[in-house]
DNA sequence: AGGCTTGGCTTGCGATATGAAAGTCAGGCC
DNA sequence: GGCCTGACTTTCATATCGCAAGCCAAGCCT
């Protein structure tokens, strides 16, 4: 709706990022997608967001091309689910850059060890996100697991980008 | 101001860093800091923010423990400047993540080259942030440059954090 | 067939945040 | 003394947030 394209087309990289993911929600929905989740009440009870900023969120991510709107069949009817695109997928390394971030300049009272970000081909901790001081090489994502005990201790693999890649251009009619 | 402590002590990292970092003007205000702008007037300048937003987010960057406020002489009377402490300057990975996302999802109509990330050591450009596959190891802050073309040819050294580390608590009285 | 339920939104509305513009204030400079 | 500059603060109209409620389509239950 607030087709404000003023600051999509700035010369800095970081600015044109920051316009499309310089919003906590945006951030929130790109990291429940990245372990999977697709569907709009599972976002909602994640991250605990209001309806309608879900909505507006989804509908933006869309418009900008990190998602898109796939159908599905459920049961016998036709629902559609929330998919990361190439571009959504490629937002990894912002959010492991961010989870690095928050877990050595953030505290949070939650007793469960901290999240650990592994190289499924050798098991090992990753410290920066995409390089293996392990195997000295780069980690591609879906050699990429994500371990968040507070939640189980199980491996999380990084979701698969949808493989159609739509919805690159301006939303604006 | 609003000490809305609710989204600081989230068990996801990724979550916490979100509540800090997920927000335009404080990553163009971070990424400001990080090419050494410390004034007031100049983030007001490159940024072209409003200055009650820019009074806002800075308190709000000083809060958390990203900024510190330090006096200096200008002349002869006592001004203050914005200096990234450790934590902002961590924030690095993120803003580079981002300029590579920026780079590889968004356009722009700007026709000077695209913005590069060198390892001043070898004078390579860095394909992700972080690791230097000329050189085969992680680059560190103060082996990274920027060139932006669309503003000078000349490469920009990271801005050095302060030494001193203060203000890392919550600012709520 | 009729009603219930579930998923996915849309609408209403008060509270909060944004941002342009103007005002304030301290201290140096002319 | 008056002007200027840097760094804010205040004002105010607009936009966004987020809770809550409503809505609707399609299956399921009886």
């Amino acid at each position: 709706m607030t087709a404000e394209a003023a600051y999509r087309d700035v010369p800095c990289p970081i600015g044109r990022a920051a316009d499309v993911l310089g919003d906590r929600w945006t951030l929130l929905i790109l990291r429940t997608a990245t372990t999977g989740e697709t569907r709009f009440d599972r976002f909602r009870a994640e991250l605990g967001v209001a309806d309608n900023i879900l909505a507006a969120r989804l509908a933006k991510l869309v418009a900008a091309g990190l998602l898109t709107k796939v159908p599905y069949r459920d049961g016998g009817r036709t629902r559609h689910e929330y998919r990361l695109t190439p571009a959504g997928a490629d937002a990894l390394p912002v959010l492991l850059a961010m989870a690095r971030w928050g877990e050595r300049h953030t505290r949070t009272t939650d007793p469960s060890g901290p999240m650990r970000v592994l190289h499924s081909v050798c098991g090992q901790a990753l410290a920066s996100g995409e390089y293996c001081a392990h195997c000295g090489r780069l980690v591609t994502r879906d050699e990429t697991v994500w371990i968040r005990p507070w939640r189980s201790p199980e491996p999380v693999a990084m979701a698969q980008p949808a493989v159609d890649a739509q919805g690159v251009a301006d939303g604006a009619a």
